[in-house]
DNA sequence: TAATTATATAACGATTTGCTTATATAATCA
DNA sequence: TGATTATATAAGCAAATCGTTATATAATTA
């Protein structure tokens, strides 16, 4: 193995997180993009006060970070994070999300929201 | 990406089963042995039926498989299933458990039971 | 054939999870 | 400054999860 190898505990914990959904295609979103709440509630169909409660815990075990521009929040992944490389093999292997953030900019809502 | 990419959805079944301490360990260990269900109830200090349990979830999605023998009921990783690839690359960045099988070994535990 | 061993499954309870509603905070705009 | 917009957080509830105990089934052994 050429990395030193995650700890089994650390590993399950992180699965865990990704085995969602909701956080798996926000991550996978995050690697090629930053993104702000507001359209991950669109995009998901989702309430706010959910995705934030989402974005919550992959920050709580720092696979994410937040970034503050004016009146919005903005994520992204955390490249530092000692999960990076982890969980860079398993959305590798996912497909490209791209698309919804193109029709979020075919909508409008991108531009109008962030 | 090399070969098609597992679907989202699919995807997140398969990651929020391998987010158990236990069915990650299992699977690792899976991935070098085959193994009865009495070896993992002393492996993990479990009771029987948690194990069971545990097994039939990975067996319910097809990631393991079984095979009697005799009383015994040997499981092993299903390398046909569709999502043998994707757990490959996450079973890959994780420490070697086979120490577990020697210790057994050592005990005595492993031939007696099986 | 009766007792034992290995395993599976069902039923139940405690805990966790993920959503909702309600509310608080922070920045911007009129 | 007051209203609006974006976000976070708390409380409460329903569903899912995971272990336990009890029991059933299948193979083996005495």
């Amino acid at each position: 193995m050429l990395q030193t190898a995650i700890e089994m505990d650390k590993a399950a914990v992180i699965l865990k997180l990704l085995g969602d959904k909701t956080r798996l295609s926000m991550l996978k979103i995050l690697d090629d993009n930053d993104c702000c709440v507001c359209e991950f509630v669109e995009i998901f169909k989702a309430s706010q006060p959910s995705i934030s409660q989402h974005l919550r815990k992959l920050r709580d075990v720092g696979l994410v970070k937040e970034d503050r521009r004016g009146q919005w929040i903005f994520y992204s992944v955390n490249q530092n994070s000692e999960y990076y490389p982890f969980i860079g093999k398993i959305l590798e292997q996912l497909p490209d999300q791209s698309y919804k953030l193109k029709e979020l900019e075919k909508q409008g809502t991108r531009i109008t929201c962030c």
